[in-house]
DNA sequence: TATTGTTATACTCTATAACTATA
DNA sequence: TATAGTTATAGAGTATAACAATA
């Protein structure tokens, strides 16, 4: 038969890290999307949710949920921009940045020992093309 | 900031794969599980329907309307197994295997495509590396 | 009684379209 | 009027539990 095709195996791996991902998430009380969304904040606000939308791929009005929680936890803020009323600056708490610094440090272990077994140049290789291949999807 | 996750990575990378197998499987009056079924019943007949979906990672129930389809279409054969009359044996019928492997040859072209801009030896390492992690998650 | 396949029910997730408040 | 955010509604996908046939 033929090789396994990529779609096969990124699924396959996919539905893997995200089953050793749940139990660190469900730890600190977080979704999938909460833990994404933290992720895009950490790296800069926000301006507007519809660009937080675009930003995590999901959708602008199940995106309000994720936020509503995270916001009543003190997670995120959410202030009305001055300079336009309508839309809504949203920022990392500290808080928040604490509980997501925790999730990061568990998945990266969780990560390395993924990975442990592997090659450390195709280990290495990996990587490179992975991120390469991400990219495209722009 | 930190290096993007596997997580990441593999999301944004799946999304880009099935954008671009969408329009191959449309063009065959596929669904994304349609082709996965047919895909596992070209290696091997299934004993029963039970197992076939254990196999693809469908739920059981969920597989049985993609059958139908299937069956009507006349891509695969649902037949009692005479020494137990309760399974139902799933064989792809000539048919099946001719429409699947069109989808299968458009598929490898997309992919050789998707992956033609890396340098061969990380593309090389990228495969092997898919491979066996995703031989983890069984 | 136990198991395979099927159907029915309820639940979650998603997408679309109204609604409000600002501009 | 147009846009950001919100809410409400409808649709698709999924999981669970009841059902019929066979063992």
């Amino acid at each position: 038969m033929d090789r396994p095709e990529l779609g096969f195996l990124l699924s396959r791996l996919m539905r893997e890290v995200m089953a050793r991902e749940k139990p660190i998430l469900d730890a600190a009380g977080l979704e999938m999307w909460d833990y994404a969304v933290l992720t895009a904040l950490a790296e800069s606000d926000a301006p507007t949710q519809a660009q937080l939308a675009a930003s995590t791929g999901r959708d602008k009005t199940r995106l309000i949920g994720n936020l509503d929680r995270l916001e009543a936890r003190g997670m995120v803020a959410r202030e009305p921009d001055p300079a336009d009323r309508r839309n809504r600056i949203v920022s990392l708490t500290s808080v928040g940045a604490k509980v997501l610094r925790g999730c990061r440090d568990a998945i990266e272990a969780m990560e390395a020992e993924l990975l442990a077994d592997l090659d450390p140049a195709d280990r290495a290789a990996f990587e490179r093309a992975l991120t390469a291949l991400a990219e495209r999807s722009r």
